[in-house]
Formats: C-alpha cells, sequence, structure tokens
DNA sequence: AAAAAAC
C-alpha cells in the first residue's frame, strides 16, 4: 500500500502531513501527487471529501519550497468559487507548509484591499483567490500574473454553475503558457471538458469514484406539509421544522438547515433562536467576518444549527453533522445531492429530512428521479400515526394526507422521444426550440468577459462525451446541464 | 421562485 512517504514529497511537508496524522493518501491524492510533482498538468475529477485539497497544496509546498517569491508577482495561483472555499484552502496551506518558508496571500472579496494590496506588494509564493477580487487587484495594477509557475483551478464546475468561467478564461490568458496547471471538477460538463482542451496541455487524467452514493450512509425522509392557510404557510413550516428537530432529540447532535432564499435563512434562524435553538445564519448577504465566524463557530461545536442557503451546500468541509433538513425542496435536483451529502461522511450515519409542500411535489419528484429511488415519506411527528399517512381522506392533520404512494418504479431518468423536445428548450426562452443539432445557440453578441450571464455559456450537446465517475455512476452526471435542468 | 461572486 502506497504511503505518503513514498510519494516523493519534500521531508517538510511529509513531517508536517506526519504531524497532522496522516500516513496513507487517498486515491485522488496517490495519483495527483507523483505527476504534480513531476511538472505534469493534471485534470483530476474528484468532489469533496475525497482529499482533493491536499492532492494539490502537497505538491505545491514541494515544489514552491525551491524559490523566492518576488515583489507583486505570485508564483502560484489557486482559484476557488467561493471565499469560504477560498478560505478553507489557505488553512490547508498553512497546516502542510509549517515547516517551509511560504508566503501566501488570500484574495477574496468582503474585505478590505489594504491588508491584500501589503502582502502582494512584499511578494507571495501563493496566491489563492475568487476570481472576482483577484481580477479587481489585476485591474488597479497591483498584481502581474506573468510570474504564475503553477495555477489550480478548484471546483470547476461549480465556477460554470456560477458564470464564473468567461473570468477563469481571462485569468488563464494572463498567465504565462509556461505555467503548470492543476485542474479540479466533480463532473466533465461540456464546457469544462472545452476548457481544460483549451488550457491543459497533455494532462494526467485522474478520476476518483464518489465517497458513497447519497442512498447508502443517509437515512432519507420527507415530510409532506400542507399548510392551513397559505398565509401561515411560513410559521407552519418552521414549526414543523422544530417538531422535527425535537423529534430526533439527541441523535441530533448539530445540523444544517438549508433554505431556497437568503431572507429565508434569515428568518428561520431567527425564529429558532426565538424558540430557543442555539441556530445562525449564512449566505452571500451577509458580511464577511459574520459568515467565517459563524462558520468557525459550527466547525468547533459551539452552534448547533447552521441556517444555510446553498453557499454551505458544495465544497465545504464541515467535519461529522449528524443532520441535514431542507426547509425547502432544492429546485435543482443535484443540489439535493450536495446539500444531503454534507451529514453521513467519512462512514458516519446521517440523516436527511426534507420539508415539502403541494408547491415543491415537481420539485421533489425530480430529486426521486435523479436518486432513482422513492424517499421514504414520514408524518407529522407530533401526530405519530404512520398508517394515517395512507389514508386519502382529510382528517384533522392535512398534511399526512399529502403523502403519495411511495414512487415504486421511479419514472427512468432518459425520458422518451416524445418529451424531448423540452429538453432542448433553454430556461430563458418562452418558446419551445425545435430540436436541433445545436440544442442551446451560443450567444453571438460580444459580451463584456466579466458578464456572468448563465446559461448563455452552456452546451447543451447530447453527443458530448462524458466520464463517469468509477463505479457509483449517477444517472444525472452523464446527462448534460441544459437536459438535468430540463425538469 | 434562487444563489454565488467585485466595488
Amino acid at each position: 500500500m502506497t504511503k505518503f512517504s513514498d510519494l516523493n514529497l519534500s521531508p517538510k511537508v511529509l513531517k508536517a502531513v506526519e504531524e497532522a496524522g496522516y500516513e496513507t493518501p487517498t486515491p485522488i491524492q496517490e495519483g495527483a501527487i507523483p505527476p504534480a510533482l513531476e511538472g505534469k498538468d493534471v485534470l483530476g475529477i474528484a468532489q469533496t471529501g475525497t482529499g482533493k485539497t491536499a492532492s494539490f497544496t502537497l505538491p505545491m509546498i514541494t515544489k514552491l519550497a525551491r524559490g523566492r517569491a518576488r515583489a507583486r508577482m505570485p508564483r502560484s495561483l489557486v482559484l476557488c468559487p467561493t471565499r469560504e472555499l477560498a478560505a478553507q484552502v489557505a488553512e490547508n496551506f498553512d497546516t502542510y507548509s509549517k515547516h517551509v518558508k511560504l508566503t501566501k496571500a488570500l484574495l477574496i472579496g468582503g474585505v478590505s484591499f489594504k491588508e491584500q494590496d501589503t502582502l502582494i506588494d512584499k511578494g507571495v509564493d501563493v496566491l489563492i483567490a475568487t476570481p472576482g477580487r483577484l481580477l479587481d487587484h489585476f485591474e488597479r495594477g497591483k498584481l502581474l500574473l506573468t510570474g504564475i509557475e503553477i495555477m489550480v483551478v478548484d471546483e470547476a464546475d461549480r465556477m460554470l454553475d456560477m458564470g464564473f468561467i468567461p473570468d477563469i478564461e481571462r485569468i488563464f490568458s494572463l498567465t504565462p503558457f509556461t505555467r503548470q496547471t492543476l485542474f479540479f471538477s466533480a463532473t466533465m460538463a461540456p464546457e469544462i471538458e472545452r476548457i481544460t482542451n483549451t488550457f491543459l496541455s497533455a494532462p494526467a487524467r485522474i478520476e476518483v469514484a464518489r465517497q458513497a452514493s447519497a442512498s447508502e450512509t443517509i437515512e432519507q425522509a420527507a415530510m409532506v406539509f400542507r399548510p392551513s392557510r397559505k398565509d401561515r404557510e411560513g410559521s407552519e413550516k418552521r414549526r414543523m421544522l422544530r417538531d422535527l428537530i425535537d423529534a430526533e432529540g439527541a441523535t441530533c447532535t448539530n445540523a444544517i438547515i438549508f433554505c431556497n432564499r437568503k431572507v429565508d435563512v434569515d428568518v428561520v434562524a431567527k425564529s429558532l433562536k426565538k424558540y430557543g435553538y442555539d441556530a445562525a445564519p449564512i449566505h452571500g448577504d451577509l458580511d464577511q467576518s459574520q459568515r467565517t465566524r459563524t462558520l468557525d463557530g459550527f466547525r468547533d461545536g459551539s452552534l448547533r444549527f447552521l441556517v444555510a442557503s446553498d453557499v454551505a451546500a458544495r465544497g465545504l468541509d464541515i467535519p461529522s453533522v449528524s443532520h441535514v433538513f431542507n426547509f425547502d425542496v432544492p429546485s435543482h435536483a443535484e443540489d439535493y445531492i450536495h446539500r444531503i451529502g454534507r451529514t453521513g461522511r467519512a462512514g458516519r450515519s446521517g440523516k436527511a429530512i426534507t420539508i415539502c409542500t403541494p408547491r415543491d411535489e415537481k420539485y421533489f419528484d425530480a430529486v426521486e428521479r435523479l436518486l432513482q429511488k422513492a424517499i421514504p415519506r414520514i408524518g407529522n411527528p407530533k401526530a405519530p400515526e404512520p398508517e394515517a399517512a395512507q389514508v386519502p381522506a382529510p382528517t384533522a392533520a392535512p398534511a399526512l394526507t399529502a403523502a403519495p404512494a411511495p414512487v415504486a418504479a421511479p419514472a427512468p431518468v432518459r425520458e422518451s422521444a416524445e418529451e424531448q423536445p423540452r429538453r432542448s428548450t433553454s430556461r430563458r426562452s418562452e418558446k419551445p426550440a425545435p430540436r436541433s443539432e445545436k440544442p442551446a445557440q451560443r450567444n453571438n453578441e460580444s459580451r463584456a468577459p466579466r458578464d456572468s450571464n448563465r446559461g448563455s455559456d452552456r452546451r447543451g450537446g447530447r453527443d458530448s462525451n462524458v466520464v463517469g465517475l468509477g463505479d457509483h455512476l449517477p444517472e444525472f452526471i452523464a446527462l448534460s446541464f441544459d437536459e438535468r435542468r430540463a425538469s
């Protein structure tokens, strides 16, 4: 069995790895570290929880330990889609570079330029950044990317979702073509494939199966909930959430509660606090210091309930969450997978409970279709009569009547021919487009490079070459983004 | 009906 000591890492890096308590590399680390150390480009297809971050930080530190940084010319660059993710990568560098003299700067939005400028002026070995703030620094003329020896793109598929691809392409074009590129994505959407074909040269390709498919270590349940009156939906749903939490009792050590909208994140967090629950909100409109504080508190166990938008759905490394509650059914089925993937990690068991209103049913159906499995319905924990769930007649607990019979055989993800025209219709266009060879025609008009107009970048080519994830190939991975979104 | 990322 391969050990870290077999991987040719510098002794100082190896020492830090051992001090952190690691001996054996994960598959992505074992696959990516050797080619990265040899100076090759790397294309890593892996998602979070696979040890992906260390698979690029360890070889980077080893390589950067030789040589010194020059003022305003960083030697390496790591791009991340969100601020929290960037901060997480920075921490990873701290952990493994403690015996090496390396300077780094974290360039993210929401904090002042001043400190970041000072660091850049002094010269840094490693720049860890979100695309917006990096380009902002560049445009102010504070930063030169011509000295970049190693560039890392982390969570590329999420960058695509967030409309960052034009930024990424621009940043690539600002770095020397002699750079080494390490590129990571959980999936290989057509647009990602195009980028890698353009900017990587003869990459070593490492694919890693996802840890466990959603169904294996996570117990899932859906609470079908019908409000008694439309204007009471919010408050009744919040009460339902408290009931669900209470019903889990002590087994619920901590939990993330996901809402679809930022306002609801605030409302739910406030409401939980009012009722004596230890809860705090996190979403993109809160200021960065608060986001950081909240996340730190949740990580160290001083905060029990994190109420979150989808900022927290992907990528963040939050160990040991016992429960995930979906206050809303996510409107994109793949987000469900990411959300519930926050629990049941590293072999631990986890539970995910989704509150589903009649309005959410069609999204919930899409989730079940994606999972290719029915999620069991549970009744109101305050009125525990499981049989009642099958009775279609109106009862005192209207929520229960809404529970449909479990889906025995979910419809296959690939629909029949007559449904296909829907799929070539972009989400933005009103009238159904005829099926054609090029489903989502590319936007011809010239765009500002920073325009994050989502959707226009997506190509929904059905014939595109899709790469699997090892043994567990969830059906949705094989579909293009347009196909996945055609609900 | 949304979220994220720049000021």
